[in-house]
DNA sequence: GCGTTGGCTTGATCCATGTCAACCACAGAA
DNA sequence: TTCTGTGGTTGACATGGATCAAGCCAACGC
């Protein structure tokens, strides 16, 4: 690298952190075994970032849809506002994960996204992820699979709901959560739930005391743990045995 | 058209059946606004008809994934299976909608879809979709709202089985198949049901007695009027009342 | 320190839906 | 025609989770 005056240096330093080519969760998010030429292409595409602080909205349901969202740090929740007032969490998403996937459909997103830490998240221009796609095979590829993986893990909630029972249910979301983490490298035993017990139930189609029953009877029985938000998995297959009480 | 000996003929009348380009279905299913010239292409991509008859399936979940499949005509359903034995419908397919979209994310598929009527799909070889996307841009933005539809759909499931209360469940339920029938050119009052209560329930989330009495319930009150799998429905306003009946 | 607030826990009670069981209705086979 | 099987309906009863209500705990501001 050429020598250069600190206050570019800093510049182009920034510039390196905002790269997908140098980002930590570049395995979990889109880029994937491309070529350095290919990188610097996407870098290009993603170069917008957003901050998002705790409890602001990253986007909200029926406002235009532009951009799908790549969630470099922090926590969010999506959900689903019915007329009544009701309403549904539809999903949790961490570091590595894409939002926004709903909106490509209306040109509308259908859900609301809510921050719960603050957060940073890359916004990737839709249609010019279109262009690029059309022209690098394997991030094509690896974007339907990404939709697909959403299909698939939106199914599983409907087994979740439609099937299981409260404390199954409970269980099921641990086991997730705690597999999610690992894969992000960090515990798997032992994290900080960053959700309240309502949303929790309001994700599990359960009401919050019932989560907090569960919880409780989890504790008593051994499987974790529970500290408020912290929560300590002391048995694994204790947990995943749960998950087999059907009625 | 040139005079042609009447095997011939035949031969050629069974390809024009065949393509894309006729199909009666082109608006719902994959082509939208193509040119005749991409239409040709598309018709040779999708050009593998099967028939597959009432209680057979489609394809398995775990089986290796290769196409999706376009419903030329009849109706499906898709479901999951967990490994104690329980199982939930996922959804009802039906003439113009896409089948195995679950199967990209992993090149396997991941729940079982079966025919319950008989049917007749069109196979599209997916990584020959994938290559037809790059060159045809409608294409590949139409396959993308594909994907997108199907998880909002999959969201307004999530929130019904998390949120609703049986009848409104099934209220959602007539109320979305009357809304599918209609965009078919069939009646939207009056349908035979293809699938059982105990179908029904599985996808609802409802043991099938609960879906039965609530069928009763809505036939006293004038909602519908229900004779086995025939469904009329006399009052939509009635049904969509109901769904606001919230605990 | 003290009070306030939001989130969590726990108990008592209720009710929607599940469970169990009997019976009915229609379709297809004999 | 009767017989048989599958799916549907209905009733009586059981129960898991919702609801209502009280109190607890930790964080934060004063």
């Amino acid at each position: 690298m050429p020598p250069t005056h600190p206050l570019n240096q800093e510049v182009s330093l920034s510039v390196i952190k905002t790269a997908c080519s140098n980002c930590n969760l570049r395995e979990l998010c889109l880029p994937l075994g491309l070529s350095l030429e290919e990188l610097e292409r996407l870098d290009d595409l993603v170069s917008t970032r957003r901050r998002i602080k705790r409890g602001d909205h990253l986007y909200r349901a029926g406002e235009g849809f532009d951009s799908i969202y790549a969630i470099r740090s922090g926590f969010f929740k999506t959900d689903v506002l019915l007329e009544d007032g009701r309403d549904q969490v539809t999903g949790f998403q961490m570091a590595g994960e894409l939002l926004g996937l709903d909106g490509i459909s209306t040109e509308h997103h259908t859900c609301n996204a809510i921050a719960l830490e603050d957060s940073e998240v890359c916004a990737i221009p839709f249609s010019r992820l279109e262009v690029l796609s059309r022209e690098i095979h394997t991030l094509q590829h690896h974007f339907h699979k990404v939709m697909s993986r959403e299909i698939v893990r939106d199914h599983g909630v409907m087994m979740l709901l439609g099937t299981m029972r409260a404390e199954e249910r409970l269980a099921a979301f641990l086991l997730n959560l705690s597999q999610r983490f690992t894969s992000r490298g960090f515990s798997h035993a032992e994290f900080y739930l960053r959700m309240t017990r309502e949303e929790i139930g309001s994700y599990l189609g359960l009401k919050l005391e019932t989560v907090s029953r569960a919880f409780s009877k989890f504790q008593e029985e051994g499987h974790i743990a529970v500290q408020q938000k912290h929560i300590r998995i002391l048995n694994v297959s204790g947990l995943k045995a749960l998950m087999n009480h059907q009625r």
